[in-house]
DNA sequence: GTTTGACTAACGAACGTTCGTTCGTCTAGA
DNA sequence: TCTAGACGAACGAACGTTCGTTAGTCAAAC
């Protein structure tokens, strides 16, 4: 028998890896052991799937600034952020490929939602590297909106390469990525 | 009247924008004012038309290889793949997006060569960086490996962002990652 | 100078298949 | 006995593709 959680889960998954639109709801089925209709005793249509698992990828982000204690300097803050998201991206590669690939697939009004939250999201790791210059814990010409953005684009591609069983940790991925962006 | 080339561009534009499998073939031919039917009287298959696309991607980037000078140094060879890059990226959006991100669509043993063809062009960003250590252009503990990952990852992800009317020039961008991968 | 035949581009109808979703029924556990 | 979860059949719509046909163009053959 399956729970309504093992839905998202599966779909979670099958979405990170065909895509919401070469993710067909019989296959979904399958990979659970059911026939397709037996999935609306769970769920109200497959968009909203999406939109779970979708708003799951945002939570966790969110939940990953709050996570950075609001005392320490502009670096520490900074490497906080960096760390927290790849603990983020690999804990939850599904939720999070699909947040980050699958949005387009959202209706309007929720794209528009998402879009506004990685902004957020974003303008938290700009904050961080503005203190940083400001109370000099970086150095003074960096700039925050470009390192912010190389930041984010080699954090969020890590789950294309980065294997847990490979060369380097996590930690000493962060330190990699942090000397890449902030020397 | 529309040919052959006007399929296989508008088809880059579509895959780029809503993917692969969010193309329809009536929607491909509304936006050439045709009927799917007659789209057929120019290609073989929606799966050709992604093949024709993705493999110009593949070209562009093998091009911009070789346009890379072989006797400069190790830095000034990494400077101009970086440079080449920025360019097909730029000057090619549709055909890259489609390259990256819609060769999970193409049938296995194409998708492998498109597989094979990244690892390729990775590697070349690679030589250079080893080549540059060797001869003093970049600095010893320069790991080629890493930095041709953290390169690739900001450079594909340009599209998102960057605008030519923003304020940075490609030239200044090149300058930017050079120094964000190897100060 | 006219006719013929190949060629291209587009049409509209239709094919079989798959899509997401709905419905009424059945069954096992509480 | 009631209910949640799974079933199987069915829905209309959309999918990629094929078909026979048509209108227009252009060069070679008469």
């Amino acid at each position: 028998m399956n729970t309504r959680e093992d839905v998202v889960a599966a779909a979670g998954r099958m979405f990170a890896r065909y895509g919401y639109q070469g993710t067909s709801m019989r296959e979904l089925g399958r990979e659970l052991g059911l026939l397709v209709s037996s999935l609306y005793s769970h769920i109200g249509s497959k968009q909203d799937l999406l939109l779970e698992v979708v708003a799951r990828g945002e939570e966790l982000f969110g939940a990953s600034v709050k996570r950075v204690p609001a005392g320490a300097n502009g670096r520490e803050r900074l490497r906080g952020l960096v760390a927290g998201h790849i603990d983020v991206v690999l804990d939850h590669r599904d939720e999070v490929r699909t947040f980050l690939n699958e949005a387009r697939s959202l209706a309007e009004n929720h794209r528009a939602r998402v879009v506004e939250a990685r902004n957020r999201y974003e303008e938290s790791f700009r904050e961080a590297i503005r203190a940083g210059v400001e109370d000099g814990s970086l150095r003074p010409e960096t700039d925050a909106a470009l390192t912010a953005i190389f930041l984010l684009s080699v954090l969020n591609a890590l789950d294309r390469w980065f294997s847990e069983s490979g060369r380097l940790s996590r930690r000493e991925l962060a330190d990699a990525v942090m000397s890449f962006a902030v020397r």
